[in-house]
DNA sequence: CTATTAAGTCAATTCGCTTGACTTAATTAG
DNA sequence: CTAATTAAGTCAAGCGAATTGACTTAATAG
């Protein structure tokens, strides 16, 4: 299915596309806002009461929002706010990582319902497909026992896995070849019959965050990923930025230097697979994250090494990101134990000077984002849950 | 004026807004793809012929396209192609550099129409904008002398100058403190009683290279300025980003590796001011263009002594912009006579290999952008514009 | 007790896109 | 040469979603 004709044109809209617009910026208002009423949404949106009234009924029979009790706040007729409900909407979110693989639920709030996760092998896709579509019908069915309408409710499946995505030849070891060859949306949609997209893990980090973690809300944030490897999502305008092939903010791959010497990926240095290299561990391992959280506690000299070395590359690295991004905020989230997290954010202190040391700030430059493991894979779930229900430019146009 | 609620929410939308992007949309598709009649427009855009049709006759009435001769292709009645008409719009562009000013005057389709140029006090806002006020009069003279009803059909005032902006002390040699931190738009504003917009000299060449250039109809691209500083303008998703203060893309500040005395900014190897310096040259000099175009052509060994350095920097920067960026295709462009530019563009090659080495491409991974020293200027006029007539998400929502 | 203020509804209106039938004007087939 | 076919474009009625302005409801301030 592609174009026909040779025009480049953006689709046009109509009421249905206003409507849509209307109804996801109410949606996103009660997110943000807790729970407001429909004279704060008309307020709020610039719309009028009236216009607002009609949404929020339609949304109300939706089971998307619920009015809670009237509340007197002065004079005038009590307002009665209403919030969002939870279980008005569900999507399941896969992380696909080196040896393992985690399924979850999230409800429309960020909410985890079912979670799941199995080993996986890092070369064999086709096998790996299956036990997948293995855990996610058994999160789809410890769901389905708690919401009867839960399948109606169902958006979608977001899925996560290390990028870049696309290239001539990913056969390195920092990378998953297999993996990212293999037509995994088409086998997964396939198997569930769901809709299904596909980012790389920085993206569903910063999705997280947005939706229930440090970036809640704010429209220009960078969420940098210290994983196995390393790489940035990007919050651009409230919108994550991916691209123009769907490998924006890849910043492991990034050379700390022009030439010489020096001129290595980041990633070499700074990843979670450099620390292993470092202390010689084995990343299969099991209990690894157990094993490193204790190294990191008992501040153990040859991890404190890495550290110093990796939190210098990546301090370097926030300056970057501060340089040409401009956020509001940079958002520091790892897969690798608090503990340890901690340490690099320390280390990471003093920050270089930048354009980011503004006179005034709301947001610090560089805080720490969640360290729990099922975050990327709840950042995954999020998208779905995000392209249904989160204003965004494509969903007032028509089609496809 | 400023929130007076707390409440955070995204305007809505109605009738207005759907009739704003649809209008927006058949001007764009014009744009890009020069004469399209009213079916061609429909397909396009998915509209109705009807809608399309009743757009198409607003738009005529308000002189901003125009129906050509019919044409026939085979069966079926002739169609009739409309174009954008030139004339339909006028924008100002003042470019302001260290020691000088530009002023430019374009038409819709980013036809210079008048031009005026004049020295500038490097620290002395308040008398230099008296003599851009000079120069803004004079070129809207001659546009009215041209066309009867042209002050009726000028969008805005779109002004560029180097960044980055609101900084606690922009004190180096490498920015334009006193102007940096002058009332500038509040002044222009006053002066001209148009609407006055702020970017950086690097944004307004992306926006150059947009509406006429390398850029024009590319979605993601990054536009390299390598002028008395160095800097990049991002078009991301199709627009502009400027980054939540807009300071966006001042890559000229990243530094060159993480630590060590080979830690310093780009900013200060591969610009023309390093050039300068490198050469003993004042920047201020007359002819300084011209003296530099001859070295360049005769391969003046100082001259390649510095290439190399910069080429080599600038290359590491290209890589670091599809690192992070994904972009389809990277731009550079210079304030630089056309023989330099060559001679760096040249230089940077081979690549570095990065995620931009794509098993098919489009476009370059890098090519050559407009050397006309008036291109900034022309840049800062086509923000108006564009403001004025692009489909962007912010024009479907009510109020500002 | 009354005036004031604010939330929210009702009913009519408006505005821009859609629908489906129709007109116009060309090419192709017989 | 004529009839069928195809495509561009118009006409007029319809529809859907926000708007408008008057109205109702329910609280507090004085």
């Amino acid at each position: 299915m592609h174009d026909i004709s040779p025009i480049r044109a953006k689709s046009g809209t109509n009421q249905e596309g206003t409507s849509a617009h209307n109804r996801r910026i109410m949606i996103e208002a009660l997110r943000l806002n807790g729970a407001l009423s429909r004279a704060d949404l008309a307020r709020a949106t610039q719309l009028t009461k009236q216009a607002v009234s009609n949404i929020i009924e339609d949304l109300e029979q939706d089971g998307l929002v619920v009015a809670l009790d009237a509340v007197r706040k002065g004079r005038g007729q009590p307002s009665t706010p209403y919030r969002l409900v939870p279980d008005g909407a569900f999507a399941i979110g896969l992380q696909i990582d080196r040896h393992l693989t985690r399924v979850v639920v999230v409800d429309l709030v960020g909410n985890v319902m079912a979670r799941a996760e199995a080993g996986l092998p890092f070369d064999e896709p086709s096998s790996g497909v299956e036990i997948i579509l293995g855990l996610i019908d058994r999160v789809r069915g410890e769901l389905a026992s708690l919401f009867a309408q839960s399948e109606r409710r169902l958006v979608g499946l977001g899925v996560a896995m290390p990028g870049p995505f696309g290239l001539k030849s990913p056969d390195n070891k920092w990378m998953m070849p297999a993996w990212q060859q293999f037509p995994l949306v088409e086998a997964l949609a396939a198997g569930t019959g769901l809709n299904v997209g596909l980012q790389n893990d920085a993206a569903a980090c910063a999705t997280a965050e947005r939706i229930v973690g440090a970036a809640h809300g704010v429209d220009h944030a960078v969420c940098l990923y210290v994983g196995y490897g390393i790489a940035a999502g990007l919050i651009l305008n409230g919108e994550l930025y991916s691209g123009g092939n769907g490998n924006a903010g890849e910043v492991g791959m990034a050379l700390l230097s022009p030439a010489g010497p020096g001129s290595t990926p980041l990633e070499h240095r700074a990843s979670l697979a450099s620390l292993y290299q470092h202390l010689g561990l084995d990343p299969t391992e099991r209990r690894l994250c157990e094993k490193l959280g204790t190294l990191a506690l008992a501040q153990d000299p040859r991890v404190m090494s890495w550290v110093e070395r990796a939190a210098s590359d990546l301090r370097w690295c926030v300056h970057l990101i501060e340089t040409i991004f401009d956020p509001q905020t940079v958002i520091l989230t790892s897969s690798a134990p608090e503990a340890l997290a901690r340490l690099l954010l320390q280390a990471m202190h003093p920050l270089l000077p930048s354009i980011a040391d503004r006179p005034v700030r709301r947001l610090p430059r560089l805080q720490l984002g969640t360290t729990d493991p099922w975050a990327i894979a709840v950042g995954a779930a999020a998208e779905p849950i995000s392209r249904a229900f989160d204003p965004r430019f494509s969903a007032i146009l028509k089609a496809g």
